[in-house]
DNA sequence: TGCACATGTTGTGCTTCGACAAAGTCGGCG
DNA sequence: CGCCGACTTTGTCGAAGCACAACATGTGCA
């Protein structure tokens, strides 16, 4: 079985609705492999539970383990050789992460730390080529989810290259939004991770000081609600004009 | 044997050329298959010719093919949703490309353009499946070709969102050299295929004027040298330097 | 040879946005 | 309860680099 390395009470029950509801539904991974297969993988997977703000994997160290993520958010980031760091991405629950060796790499390229709390499982990477031989459908939905990171990532760069610092603060938001977000009473949504302003600048390559004001400006009107580490989208449509402005 | 669509003797007899080094030294795609799988392999293959500019394929549009670029550079762009069009990567010779199948993509992600005249090769996508089948060597090159090709787009975020216009330029211009470059007498290198300030500009987000204006500045400084279309960096260490200058 | 067009250069504003300073607010913890 | 630290707000200043205009130069083609 599971078993589950300091994992509250808690931790461990929201682990197996999670599961009870993916023998459902299908996790992403384990779409077209029967529940005897998916058991037999769980059968090997280490869970454990990371508190908000705890690196789970640093770039350029051994790629020993792979990860499922069942709960939270992951944050991927970069350093630079200069020192400071990017977000490259989120990842929502239900992807798999640290997929080195799915792409023939021995170090993970990114450093991946919890957004919010955590719940993963993990296996042994040497693992993999097991499990994507004999389960044709789990190696399927890996390179799928590679291939959209692949365009998240394009998508980024043509953000960063072309748009304005307000039009890519607007779009990191929706963004996150789309992929972390609750649906709020009144049609908003809420993003369901802690976000600082400092998180935001760094993943727009832009400022605090900046995202602040631009985050102030909206919250007047009316396009946003913001606690202290918490961001609401009150009126994605009007907020969605403001990343991509129709062109005249 | 090869069907040659198109291609003059010349170009053939660079194929061939190609072909005969590549059973020698192993094209990376080839690598762990034998003489007769590769024979095999290229049997079901189309060979063409794309004089410079040319557009091999689109994004959006249905992954019919993939490729194998035997000769020149790939340029792979992608336009925003405003119509403005940034370069995403340049791939150089003895890359798959289009490998849309490999990551379960039913369409393009990106528009790929002859960045100089380009001769390659290319398959039907329901040959895919097969040929990672058939020839696991295949399939894991392929995939470790993606990882280097996310690894890119990390440090192209990275880049865009934490450099400065002139760092960006200079980092573009030493990628390029790097990748696509041949090393001229006296220390230089020459980056063997046509850009223009356009291009760059397209690469570092920014803008056609600022590019021209770092160019003659650099060429005064003796950093590089520039024909028309054509970038030599004649003291690629100083240029590194602008690239990434030391912390302190 | 000469024209047309693509490409590259350079000068002048002007906007955007980052740097920095200083102070305000919230939350947790002893 | 009160302190401390993390997070946020707001103001001023200045520079990076974009927009536009006008011109120069090279390249292909008739």
């Amino acid at each position: 079985m599971l078993c589950f390395d300091k994992v509250g009470a808690g931790g461990a029950l929201k682990v197996l609705k999670r599961l009870d509801e993916s023998l459902l539904t299908g996790l992403a991974p384990f779409r077209q492999m029967s529940r005897a297969e998916i058991r037999a993988v769980l059968d090997l997977a280490a869970s454990r539970r990371y508190p908000e703000g705890s690196t789970v994997f640093a770039a350029g160290f051994p790629a020993e383990r792979f990860y499922l993520l069942l709960d939270g958010t992951i944050r991927v980031l970069r350093t630079t050789p200069e020192g400071e760091q990017i977000v490259v991405l989120h990842i929502p629950a239900g992807q798999l992460f640290g997929i080195a060796p799915a792409i023939g790499a021995t170090t993970y390229p990114g450093t991946a730390v919890a957004a919010s709390e955590v719940i993963a499982l993990s296996w042994p990477s040497r693992l993999w080529s097991d499990f994507t031989a004999r389960y044709p459908g789990f190696g399927l939905q890996a390179m799928r989810t590679i291939g959209q990171r692949l365009g998240e990532l394009h998508a980024r760069i043509a953000d960063l290259a072309t748009r304005q610092v307000e039009q890519r603060v607007a779009a990191a938001l929706m963004q996150m939004a789309a992929q972390g977000g609750r649906r709020t009473t009144g049609g908003g949504i809420e993003i369901a991770f802690p976000v600082t302003r400092q998180n935001i600048a760094d993943m727009t390559g832009s400022t605090l000081f900046t995202v602040s004001r631009l985050l102030s400006a909206w919250e007047q009107a009316g396009l946003v609600a913001s606690r202290r580490r918490h961001i609401a989208v009150t009126d994605p449509h009007r907020l969605m004009l403001v990343a991509s402005p129709p062109p005249a």
